[in-house]
DNA sequence: CGATGGGTTGAGCGCGCTCAACACCCGTGG
DNA sequence: CCACGGGTGTTGAGCGCGCTCAACCCATCG
């Protein structure tokens, strides 16, 4: 096992949040750091929940796949994000696989030491259950975008999502900080690689964005906004 | 104020299951209960979370409105279950509206209370933790479907779950137990009323449903099934 | 009774999928 | 060094699913 983490890698992790210092080295004493390279499976849907999931650093794809092999991104993992807890809580069985798409360094804690953990400290409960209303939320917001727009304004959505999430400023503009696929793209908007790829051509020609192998760069965020949000495109610089 | 509730009624509500019978007590004794009629919004998208709610009898539909009016059906909600009480805990705004499709009853508690009565009884958390959870996989499995499927194997889904949540024995097969029309399936598929229209006619000709004025009865669930994970009709009774 | 809301069915067409071919980057190994 | 192969991205051609538009029927209700 890794040298045992630093509590200090806790803070800013919203499942922490309003921890005492001294819970808080309760829940690091029950850690197990990991590291991660690119492209590994954290774990796989249909596994036994054995553990809950937080990431340190580096970027985690969700990815659920159908009966039929059909697969959907569910959700892409940031650093201070947890993954994969849920499941303890549920049915014991992960739901969906989780992909590194870059080098990581994850903490885990076994579904045992975790629900002694929320039992000891019921702000982790809370906190818990305000992080899975947002996702449940967000779940859904993405559910009404797949059901009722346009495979255009659904792509523009999921880029400016993934800025949110994951927009590093860069001179051209916005950058989304990890390698991303126009597959990728594909499967977080209900599309094909094919109508992702014609799209992001057609917004590189407007100047709207700049894309190449893996890297999506926003050069006028207010542009994808406007096609979002389905609004007349009242600007040409 | 109508009179306060029946501590049995909370029985078998998976939001307060385990809890010691004076817990239940505390519980029903911040309960307000009311009588809804049917087609009358419980409480609306964009209202503060005043209230977390659960339903006594009758049935609720959750919908929710995109900045274009376009509507989702995020849910049906059936006796023993609880709606609109997870806004509380995350941004306090009702994410959608609730509105009944029959006459209901239905308790709920401000949103004041209900935090105090889970800080009193960490059980609640657990429990609610857990509804949400599989709320959040129904929901990604949806997000999936609408994402990967063509329109009649979502719509042969989407019955079966309403079958399995509400489905009622009949002398014809199985009853979907509410009313439920043409338009509510299509919001629930991400299709249209059209479409869905004939599609039910072309299953009624095939003698798989009986359906009418907000009226839906599966004959052959089988059939349905085999539809729904796309099997072939290996079937001809 | 008209009015309203739910349901059915036809005709037509466009969005985006499917199929297909090719270009490119990069790591790997002969 | 180049040949090779796999992963990624681009672009064209065509067509079919399901939406859109439209007209109509029927039941319920004030």
């Amino acid at each position: 096992m890794p040298p045992p983490p630093d509590p200090a890698v806790l803070h800013g992790m919203p499942l922490f949040a309003g921890l005492e210092a001294d819970a808080l080295g309760d829940v690091v004493g029950q850690a197990r750091s990991r590291l991660v390279p690119r492209g590994t499976a954290v774990f796989s849907q249909g596994e036994p929940a054995a553990a809950g999931h937080a990431l340190i650093d580096g970027r985690v794809k969700i990815v659920q796949t159908g009966p039929d092999g059909q697969q959907v991104v569910l959700r892409f993992i940031g650093p201070g994000e947890m993954f994969g807890t849920l499941a303890i809580f549920t049915d014991g069985v992960y739901p969906a696989d989780a992909v590194t798409v870059a080098d990581c360094v994850e903490l885990s804690w076994p579904a045992a030491a975790m629900t002694a953990l929320m039992e000891r400290h019921p702000a982790i409960a809370r906190n818990a259950l305000a992080i899975v209303g947002g996702r449940l939320r967000e779940v859904q917001n993405r559910l009404r975008e797949v059901s009722t727009e346009r495979v255009e304004r659904r792509i523009a959505h999921a880029l400016l999502r993934l800025v949110r999430q994951a927009g590093r400023r860069v001179d051209a503009g916005v950058e989304i900080n990890f390698p991303l696929s126009r597959q990728d793209v594909a499967e977080m908007t209900g599309s094909t690689l094919h109508t992702v790829s014609r799209t992001l051509s057609a917004w590189e020609a407007q100047g709207i964005v700049e894309s190449g192998r893996q890297q999506v760069v926003i050069r006028k965020p207010h542009a994808l906004v406007a096609i979002a949000e389905d609004l007349p495109a009242a600007d040409r610089p």
